[in-house]
DNA sequence: CGATTTTTTGAATCATATCAACGTACGTGG
DNA sequence: CCACGTACGTTGATATGATTCAAAAAATCG
């Protein structure tokens, strides 16, 4: 249950025996059927989740009752209102199932025992965030310059494991772009190209 | 010169005297110029960059021969390329200043100084990021749900004293919009409302 | 000042959204 | 394991917000 977290944890700062052991009393296990929530709008996000196994994903709903995705996420990732876990204020997001999932959550007292605990997680965590700095800096990229099909390009380059999971209009909603426009993107790669 | 800079460090750490002497001797000070650049496309983003007075950008160039602005930074910000200061990549980003400036700079091999000698800074750095994380997921929700003036009214919510300071086309570029249409979104706002 | 940069305005065009209809796949209970 | 209902993907016609190109007006700078 806790090896592939061992196994993200240990591959960005050192982590012995001990380490782990500590480790495994912070972590909430839980599972999720397809479907369900993790979060629902208004809640506070009192955890952050490591994904080891199974696909989610969170999104926020627009004033027009619209779904906006703001990410996916499946083996080897965190997923949470990162805001909102820091802040206690409610969230704006909702987080649900897209397959069956396994998770190993974690509230913010817990953190910070493991940052008083084990100083290198504050490594671990800054980590974590640069990455996500990056990709997102990336996102926004494509969001501001790019067209309906570039940036569908770049997200099965970037994704490619995630475009076989999730169903076509949910990329779409992550892209930005209606379902429709992201239909005929397709059909262009394929025909006149 | 160093003031400004220990005083947005102690707002989130608790920083002493030693402490501070000790940053003194990591940071260097540098001026520039309205219109000179702090870093080139193709070059290496060696320093993180605390800005003490002054306006700079940041911003890549597309194919097309398009600038689209990444970040302004004001006092109290950092500026820099993240990506290439952590990984020695080369950067696809300009960085240049919109009036004259006042720098406190850092290079990674003194950053890492500091993370070992105050163990605080590493606490320091994750909240500059999480602040980052949650302005960058703002904005990209703008930018994937919103219209041009929807996005420029926010931005002058978000960033009243930025929006005195640069050229409209700038914030245009910004929005990624484009100056035309930041120009008519003014206009609707003043008179038809 | 004159020269450049910036902002505004207008008209034509374009990419994407919207609305609507249809075919297909899918999972769920009988 | 089949059949039905819902969810999903595609296609077409039209509408719309934003871009593009061009040029004038306004502001800023040296």
């Amino acid at each position: 249950m806790y090896d592939l977290l061992f196994h993200h944890i240990g591959s960005k700062i050192l982590l012995d025996g001990a380490g782990k052991e500590f480790l495994k009393t912070m972590f909430i296990p839980k599972k999720l059927r397809k479907k369900q929530y993790l979060l629902q709008e208004g809640e506070q996000g009192k955890y952050m989740a490591f994904v080891n196994k199974g696909c989610l994903r969170s999104y926020s709903i627009d004033e027009e009752g619209r779904e906006h995705i703001v990410q996916f996420a499946i083996e080897e990732w965190w997923i949470g209102d990162m805001y909102s876990f820091l802040t206690g204020e409610p969230s704006d997001y909702n987080i649900d199932a897209l397959e069956d999932a396994e998770l190993l959550m974690i509230d913010r007292k817990a953190q910070n025992s493991i940052l008083e605990h084990l100083p290198a997680y504050e490594k671990y965590l800054r980590i974590l965030l640069e990455n996500n700095y990056v990709a997102t800096r990336r996102r926004l990229n494509n969001m501001m310059a790019k067209t309906a099909e570039e940036k569908y390009l770049d997200f099965i380059k970037q994704y490619p494991h995630i475009t076989q999971r999730v169903p076509q209009h949910m990329v779409a909603s992550y892209l930005g772009i209606t379902p429709e426009t992201l239909s005929r993107a397709r059909k262009q790669r394929l025909t006149g190209k």
